[in-house]
DNA sequence: ATGGTAGCCTTGCTA
């Protein structure tokens, strides 16, 4: 069985301490983070390889950067997305852990719609979208786990009204989004969790978290070969709880021993 | 009551 996670830290040095005891209760064998914030040479590894994870970051300063965390070493590194040729933003990693191919994205915000944003977000969309569908040649698991800055449908914000013209809520970006369910991937969390109003990111302003006032745009989206052997997946709230909380808190899921193939 | 918070460093920008 193996667990992977995915958590927005928003600053790898602000949260490490949250992180680290993280890593201790939950124990997880692969670690998806976003928002690292810095460069990949300052991301703070010894800490990490004491806890016994391996570490592979993509960064840059001040901004984005994402990371996988590891107990298995890594193999066959991807450090961007197909097509990111002469887009330097931080936002795509990906490899293998034995038959598992594990990726961890922090999608565009796209916020102000009227701005260069929101086309650079739906263009990254795109380009996901299509290296989504070449990964499914392979026939093997995949965790596309990240940030996506989408909110599949009006159940997983609080207020969808108030959302419906925001970049993270618009018709294109849930269009977007439902290529990979439409092309087989599984949302992990709804394959368990049909209730409304779960969310794994809080707002910092207006007493967000205390009102349980949030969104559901943390994902971990699984092949079919993956889903297959879907055992569990939960959203942790402990974390967001927490004084100098991270706005995301971690998502995780359980992937059992692949079971028997099938048979033509 | 048109704000509020957090993190980076570019004390404005991003979210």
């Amino acid at each position: 069985m193996t667990r992977v996670a995915s958590w927005n830290v928003n600053s790898i040095k602000a949260r490490l301490p949250h992180l680290l005891d993280w890593l201790k209760t939950s124990e997880p064998d692969i670690v998806c983070l976003q928002e690292i914030k810095c460069l990949a040479e300052d991301f703070p590894a010894l800490e990490l390889k004491g806890l016994g994870y391996h570490v592979e970051a993509v960064g840059q300063r001040s901004y984005n950067g994402v990371a996988l965390l590891s107990r298995e070493p890594p193999s066959d590194i991807r450090r961007a997305l197909p097509g990111s040729e002469g887009d330097d933003q931080a936002r795509y990693i990906e490899a293998s852990f034995g038959k598992l191919r594990v990726a961890s994205i922090y999608l565009p915000n796209g916020n102000p719609v009227e701005s260069d944003k929101y086309p650079y977000k739906l263009a990254w969309m795109k380009r996901l979208a299509t290296h989504a569908r070449a990964l499914l040649e392979s026939e093997q698991p995949i965790v596309l786990a990240g940030d996506y800055n989408v909110c599949p449908t009006d159940d997983d914000v609080y207020d969808p009204e108030s959302w419906r013209e925001d970049a993270l809520c618009k018709e294109e970006s849930r269009a977007a989004f439902r290529i990979l369910p439409n092309l087989g991937y599984v949302d992990a969390f709804r394959a368990f969790h049909a209730e409304p109003h779960r969310y794994t990111f809080w707002d910092y302003q207006a007493g967000r978290w205390h009102r349980d006032e949030g969104l559901r745009i943390d994902h971990l989206m699984l092949s079919p070969q993956a889903a297959d052997c879907l055992e569990a997946c939960e959203i942790d709230k402990a974390p967001r709880g927490k004084d100098k909380a991270s706005d995301h808190t971690p998502i995780w899921c359980a992937i059992g021993a692949p079971r028997v193939a099938a048979v033509y």
